[in-house]
DNA sequence: ACAACAGATAACCATCCGGTTATGGTTTTG
DNA sequence: CAAAACCATAACCGGATGGTTATCTGTTGT
């Protein structure tokens, strides 16, 4: 049985969601204040966002006094790589089931 | 300038549409009956998404008299792994090797 | 103590999305 | 030529989704 990807790319779907992904992926560790600043959407609305990210395995949070820092953890998206080297043909010839590949590097 | 990912994420993110996509992949060239049959949806159900399918570059289509058949275009899903690997540095390490990769198969 | 701040949740709303049935346009078949 | 088959499109419907404002809890600072 294979790691279910739906959830992963309904999440990552989202162009605000996934550019919360890629600041905490590039910046660490962030609060929502400081994601919410440059986000363009409410406080609420990146509050949620978060959530969904944490459901999909995405993100973690560590709560801090009255801030909660949030980080990338970006491990989870290995189903994704998976599923791309397993279903394409295209990918799976030329990389050889990238996913278990890159897998056994992580050891 | 990057490929812009949101519609991939955003096709893959159904499994119904997902399963084609992946049938075609592993199976090459098929109708719409075909791919309507074991699908467990309807036939304009099944057209709408090969066109979604369609719209995000992944398949492509080709008439041959009162049939279409249908491929996939795997090469469509570069810009998810060159997502994955811009953004996130964890599998930017890994990846150090892929991005010549990636290019060299541009020919 | 109390005012301000950080964050999550509730309630609500408009839009999108994936499904259906019905139908129309071609092409093949009998 | 008539009927059946293949596929796309139209029209519609219910539920999911992403946004908002309002509010509540908990923490910090004066």
């Amino acid at each position: 049985m294979r790691a279910e990807p739906t959830a992963i790319f309904k999440t990552l779907s989202d162009p605000t969601r996934r550019a919360l992904f890629e600041r905490l992926s590039r910046e660490g560790e962030l609060t929502v204040h400081a994601l919410t600043v440059p986000s363009g959407v409410s406080q609420p609305a990146v509050s949620k966002h978060l959530n969904s990210l944490k459901l999909a395995g995405l993100v973690r949070d560590r709560r801090d006094g009255r801030e909660t820092y949030y980080h990338a953890e970006p491990k989870a998206l290995a189903p994704l790589i998976d599923w791309i080297g397993f279903y394409s043909t295209f990918w799976h010839n030329r990389f050889d089931r990238l996913g278990a590949l890159l897998k056994r590097m992580d050891q």
